[in-house]
DNA sequence: TTTGGCACTTGTCAATAAAAAGTGCTAAAA
DNA sequence: TTTTAGCACTTTTTATTGACAAGTGCCAAA
């Protein structure tokens, strides 16, 4: 259990730390307190014992722990109102009636990844989540057409064919017997309705049948899993404690490009803002997800920001709960 | 005008350079010419007053000039074969009959972007080269609807809109009368088209035409100039002249991230291989883009590889003609 | 025309020293 | 019992020095 005095020393020291990386002296504490640099030092010495404060050498200032970033998330930080400017960078994006709600959360993030300088995701939801609506196809030329897949969430994605010898019209037969039979089963089942359902069927009167379906096959077995956008993608490089430290650009750069692990690792039914500080998170030991369900209409997803553990906390906070309250009304 | 020793020393001095970022002293040259380095030395100097050599510092070895890589490119550099392994990790993709045209541009320019560490880029046509092919709508709910263009050359971008009390059946209407009258017209004056074809004619017998028109004039006037894939977008960090120089990875990374500038920047009608070298580029003046245009059937693009000013010249122009060679066949 | 040789420049690396920042601990003060 | 002043000690940062390596330019001889 820490003193009065010592959570307010933490605060501090965090706080400082996020405003300019470099340790935190006892001097410049014992200003901002009525105490004396030796009664900080005691407190130092006793929040470093407890976990929460780091030295970088023997004598060096104090650095918040991870531990110390989470005591002071869960204790510590006080929320406040989002600064105007902020919000009105943010309201001329809600104000434009034009939006698809998607665009209106994507058009946001990449905004607030411009005003912090941190990269921010934005995920669809995933493929067992979504519903087949309807599949339609246009005929580019001779032998090859277009697939184009919309979901009950409005999810949509296409693919183009490449067909020999099969006729239009038995294409047209085949894609109505999917809309008639398995519209409505989520994306990640199709393919094996197909199997079961459709390749029956058009073994008997389909031409070229094996073709047909194997290309349907296809088109649903690579539908994307999840829908990710990615904004800021670079902006690590902003932030001192990685410019200064290539490897670690490179560490989460990667992490940012294979989006198989980016699914995995931000998954989580909690609708509240949820906050990963360096080993909590899946990305990497360095950095912080912070990140929050939405919910409107039939669309859901993800929407996460991730920066350095030395992240601005309240402001990030404030500002997805902004958003959040935005898009859900 | 050289002598032949001077261009076989400034072939050495570049091909050393590419493959190890440091100056090249008269020392080593003379040891694969037959003289000494005396003579190479006197060489150097009149290749630097020729200014295709630099020098770092005083007494410091030579590094090319802008325009000695441009004189290696148009005089010296030999192009060779493909090697083994690079060119049967791109066949593999090649022969993959499952992917469309683009799908195989898009995934041989990965792999090149894998083997040679640079960023690579795909532009598809613009859009006043594609015609409009065909409109689809999907209602996803009471409220709200998606519009799927498809162009000609196959090109598919989708919008979903919010609609206030207009019924399907006119949403139906307006995109049949769409389909009939203005398929066929380049994609960037279809939203002029419809202010003078379609808006008299809808707004006779359609409800909420205002509505309707208006949501299909931005779906046409926000269509994606064009169509642009980038791969490997980080690799510069790679490269040890720009891992060493924060600032110029951020500057070509804010380059690669606008998309407007990407679109103006790359813009050539040549058919062969154009080699950009520093400032004959518009991205940045420390790298060099290599890029050609490719047409198969009725789909055609630019496809670039961005790396650094000391790129594998050769190699880069030899993988470039491969693909090139197999998309058109 | 080429070459050996040498003076000269610059960068790199290691060692050293001094200064700055900050700590921990002790003993005295509150 | 808590707080504080003071001081010894540690580590980082910065600058200085000197030695060495790499490389050049130029001159005079081959």
């Amino acid at each position: 259990m820490l003193t009065e005095r010592q959570n307010r020393i933490l605060k501090l020291i965090v706080e400082k730390y996020i405003k300019d990386p470099i340790p935190v002296g006892s001097k410049v504490i014992s200003k901002e307190l009525n105490c004396s640099s030796a009664t900080v030092r005691n407190d130092m010495g006793e929040l470093e014992n407890q976990g929460l404060l780091e030295k970088t050498h023997t004598s060096s200032g104090r650095v918040p722990s991870e531990a110390g970033y989470r005591y002071y998330v869960d204790n510590l930080m006080e929320l406040k109102e989002m600064n105007a400017e902020d919000m009105l960078k943010l309201q001329i994006v809600f104000k434009n009636q034009q939006l698809a709600i998607s665009d209106v959360i994507t058009k946001s993030l990449q905004v607030i990844s411009d005003m912090t300088n941190y990269t921010t995701v934005v995920l669809g939801s995933t493929s067992h989540e979504n519903l087949l609506k309807q599949i339609e196809v246009v005929p580019i030329d001779e032998e090859s057409i277009i697939a184009i897949i919309v979901t009950d969430k409005g999810h949509v994605e296409h693919k183009s064919i490449h067909l020999e010898q099969v006729s239009m019209e038995d294409v047209k037969k085949t894609v109505g017997l999917i809309n008639n039979l398995i519209s409505g089963t989520p994306i990640d089942e199709v393919s094996r309705k197909l199997e079961f359902e459709i390749k029956p069927i058009i073994g008997n009167y389909v031409k070229q049948h094996e073709q047909l379906y194997n290309a349907f096959y296809h088109v649903f077995s690579d539908f994307t899993n999840h829908e990710v956008n990615i904004m800021g993608r670079t902006k690590m490089l902003e932030q001192p404690e990685f410019s200064s430290n290539i490897d670690k650009v490179k560490t989460v750069f990667n992490k940012l490009e294979s989006p198989d692990l980016l699914q995995d690792i931000i998954e989580d039914d909690d609708k509240n803002i949820k906050i990963y500080i360096g080993n909590e998170n899946n990305i990497d030991s360095d950095v912080t997800v912070i990140q929050t369900k939405y919910k409107k209409d039939g669309e859901e997803g993800t929407i996460a920001i991730i920066g350095p553990k030395r992240m601005e906390y309240d402001r990030v906070v404030g500002m997805l709960e902004y958003i959040k309250e935005n898009i859900e009304r």
